[in-house]
DNA sequence: GACCAAACGGAACCTCGTTCCGCTAACGAT
DNA sequence: ATCGTTAGCGGAACGAGGTTCCGTTTGGTC
């Protein structure tokens, strides 16, 4: 077989590709939390000391690579939702929790809710990966919370998260802009009243 | 004197540069309505049949001319604040048909609300400009509605316009996501619940 | 050690905001 | 009506950013 030595099944990339694109995680990463995730593609290739080009044949657009460097924390905040539903005292509570985990994740990292939504210029497979990711999670805890009678019923999945998302934008810089404040709003509204009947 | 003859009091512009600019707020408005807010200067230009260097002549900076764009229905919108505070049940529902209005005017400018955050490369005076002239309205409506006793206080003004504005964001062009129903919870979420003491 | 495709680097290209500057023509003075 | 001044104009040029291209380098194989 034409199987390289370290490799495992099918072709293996060259151990300076491996290598490089491991570098250009890492630069990013860096890059990103110095300068936000709008820094410009050539800062983190002269970060991680390669060309441009290179950057271009690991991540074929910007994108991929904020989609590569925040992987592991969507995906995360993804598996502790069910968690969540688990360990809280109600539905939406667990909601709540959830929701200002992900708003964490999104304050922290400088720009990335800017670039979360659609047609943001060539930005879809963000909002495509994040969502994708994330609104299953969301839903089945809506849903939860909504059996329990304890939110409006209406607002989907996709919905709140992209609410949130947009809530999360400009927060990073702005003292006077609190955004776990307005989510925290958005989620109360959420509730639906006491005098409001159940959907199901 | 080298007062003109069509003059007001001081110096007038030239007739061509008066009827330019009119020229280029036209063909900006038509253009912000075929392309969104974030069509090119030159697209612009070339709409008004003018070159790019008049356009930075009239208008220093790309958000100015969108400032300038706008300019009578931001302020019309600040203008119905007291109005709807006097015609409205309660100062709540004043607020909230008020933030509708705001709404629905961002809504119907694509890209208009994206363009709203501060350090969006060059947009402050954007940003300032709509927060200067609304906040103080929309704090007039929230601080009736809190002496009524109706909503939590603790959230500013420039706050929930910013976090109204936020949630606009891209809400043209996604068929799934409703802008205006999610503003609808926030504003639900800012009613005070029956149970919670006033604070003034 | 030689060969070859995978990978690389970075110049080049495109778009977009903005600036610069030589030319045009509006307008007040005569 | 003509002239001179200069506001105003057009569009080339610049810089920044994403992406592509291609000649060169190099890891892996025989």
């Amino acid at each position: 077989m034409s199987d390289g030595g370290t490799g495992r099944a099918a072709r293996t990339k060259r151990a300076d590709a491996q290598r490089n694109k491991k570098t250009l995680l890492d630069a990013a990463a860096a890059v990103f939390i110095a300068s936000g995730v709008e820094a410009p593609v050539r800062d983190i290739a002269a970060e991680a000391g390669v060309g441009t080009g290179t950057i271009y044949r690991h991540f074929p657009t910007r994108a991929e690579l904020i989609i590569a460097v925040y992987q592991h924390q969507v995906e995360a905040c993804a598996q502790a939702g069910p968690a969540l539903l688990a360990s809280s005292p109600t539905p939406h509570t667990a909601l709540a929790r959830w929701i200002d985990l992900f708003v964490d994740f999104l304050v922290t990292k400088h720009g990335l809710a800017a670039v979360l939504q659609p047609d943001s210029s060539g930005f879809d497979s963000l909002h495509t990966y994040f969502l994708d990711t994330l609104a299953p999670v969301c839903a089945q805890l809506i849903d939860a919370a909504a059996e329990a009678g304890e939110v409006r019923s209406g607002l989907t999945a996709y919905e709140l998260m992209r609410g949130v998302g947009n809530l999360c934008i400009g927060a990073e810089h702005d003292p006077r802009y609190d955004a776990r404040r307005l989510v925290g709003l958005l989620v109360e509204g959420l509730r639906r009243p006491h005098d409001e009947a159940p959907t199901a």
